[in-house]
DNA sequence: CTGTTAGCGCATTCAA
DNA sequence: TTGAATGCGCTAACAG
């Protein structure tokens, strides 16, 4: 393995000169900058980062945790997030949790033992308060998901907002018996949406049925299986609001198998506009989420934080956009 | 920060005895090294990573290198790789190379700066007589993708059976104008591929109308874009043999928009067995490959390359899966 | 069984 | 403007 040392007798000179060339330091003589240049290039050096994050207490690496990279907002925002990371000089560390516990903690332990100068969080299994004790071990900072005492920068969507429009849409398509599906209850990504949702049956004095509450929605299956329990109520809802697009999707796959047409007989909306709402027949009516938008701006802050720059508290929110397509609005009755 | 240092001291005991303690050596009393536990409980001390990777020459990381993690054959690898690597003691360094020959570079530098212990190439970008050159800094191994003159350990499909299972599928349903897609030309996967669909042809005695190759197919839109160009041709083929189920979920869509039947007018295969093959209507026929055991196996092999075990020759071949679904075999005319 | 010592490769004092 | 010396935190000889 060729060494700083190596590049130092090949040019004739100390390590240090060499290491301030590398480093870009000032008061370094052209002559002898080239001179190093051409050694590294001759032994076809590069530092070894090993040294240089032991010497340099920064590994100029930034870790994120999602739950699973196939779930297609987490992908997406991991992608995002990794070429925003590399255009700072960073190397972005792609940590799945499973939605476990455990693997949560296992990966929080990357703070602790300094294999990463920061941890996106963009979702929470363990109580805060455990997360929270790996504060002072380096920066961490919320992203998509959020906690209401967490005192650390967080970077999210409007929820409630989300909530709010789709189930407003709803509504203005006539509908007064509307589910709601939801993935993990904890979250308070959900409970926002939750929130939105409820401030729009207010508004539009409407109540809602408890028997309509799905709780454990994550999957295209979950909504299948959705679908089959609401097509054999006895007084159905006529439409449903769903997490996420691929619950959506499942619960339009169930009601063609039996026949249901959608929007017609029940309008559903989904979440997050993935590549599916636009493969489905009908389209999926849903909720965008500008997920670049959110990574670029989380990966900025976390490199503000590693220098010590930046607040604490700040809270950056983004705006969520209703998208209308077919699933909730009939090409016949459309109104909206 | 609490070092080793620290902990010798609070247990009384030299740096050296806690590091046999931490690695597990024997030699050590039992009182002793309950002390050290001790100590290390009470101090919260957890090994410097950068440190010990310096000192051991080992990072326990491995790099993959994907496209794109967006993509579901490439995201359900590096998923599966991850467990994979995490029940081998290794961080899996997800890497998304985005299909440019500049980022692949950049990525293969991370061995050369010992960032990595390996690598692990899913596809390639550049020349392989470029990338074999980063073969002097450690192992690297082909996992998926492969090269006829690389004398690395190769985990991949058997796609040249795959291509033919698919392509005899069709024209056992009668059909003798297949067209044929496929993205990256340069990809030997790909070429496989090909290879088994012209055995399929051969055997058959049919012969390949050039107008049917379309040879940029990687998306949704791309299925779409090629489906209109199918179905104005003034001679079409009345089957698709596509590289993607993106692409042949693209043709089933912009089929139905035209109003143009899958299967009956159109048949369709796709490749990956993706779930959205499970969702579209009609449901699509694929290939499937059985990715978990190709990123089980690929890891273990780099993990014994890593230890200097395993040969450098060696080559694991998976096989692929015909399933027959509703875009190939009309209900009413079932034949298979 | 345990402690002392010497680096791993690098960046940064401090002198010159 | 440059070089010599020091130490980041850890493991592995080598003694004892």
């Amino acid at each position: 393995m060729v060494t700083i040392d190596d590049v130092a007798k090949r040019a004739g000179l100390s390590k240090s000169t060499v290491s301030r060339v590398i480093n870009d330091y000032p008061h370094v003589s052209i002559k002898k900058k080239e001179k190093v240049f051409e050694a590294m290039k001759e032994l076809g050096y590069v530092p070894n980062s090993s040294a240089r994050s032991l010497r340099n207490k920064k590994t100029q690496m930034i870790a994120v945790l999602v739950p699973r990279i196939m779930n297609p907002f987490f992908g997406q925002l991991a992608e995002s997030m990794e070429i925003q990371a590399a255009k700072h000089g960073y190397q972005l560390l792609i940590c799945q949790t499973m939605y476990s516990k455990e693997t949560e903690l296992k990966h929080l332990e990357l703070l602790k033992m300094r294999q990463v100068d920061g941890m996106i969080l963009t979702s929470i299994e363990n109580e805060w308060d455990v997360v929270k004790e790996y504060l002072s071990y380096g920066p961490m900072i919320l992203c998509n998901e959020f906690e209401e005492e967490a005192t650390i920068p967080t970077v999210k969507f409007d929820q409630i907002h989300g909530g709010y429009v789709a189930t407003k849409h709803l509504i203005r398509q006539g509908h007064k018996k509307i589910a709601y599906c939801t993935g993990g209850q904890k979250s308070n990504v959900g409970q926002h949406r939750r929130r939105g949702f409820n401030l729009a049956l207010q508004e539009y004095h409407l109540s809602f049925d408890e028997r309509y509450g799905f709780y454990d929605a994550f999957s295209i299956e979950d909504g299948i299986r959705i679908f089959k329990h609401i097509h054999q109520m006895p007084d159905p809802p006529t439409a449903v609001f769903t997490g996420s697009d691929e619950v959506a999707a499942g619960i339009i796959t169930g009601a063609k198998e039996y026949g249901v047409s959608v929007p017609e007989a029940l309008a559903v909306i989904g979440f997050d506009n993935q590549v599916i709402t636009k493969l489905m027949d009908p389209k999926i009516s849903t909720v965008e989420q500008p997920i670049p938008f959110l990574a670029k701006r989380a990966v900025e802050v976390m490199v503000d934080r590693i220098s010590h720059k930046g607040n604490d508290q700040e809270v950056y929110e983004y705006p969520l956009e209703l998208i209308i397509r077919e699933s909730t609005v009939s090409p016949i009755r459309a109104v909206e």
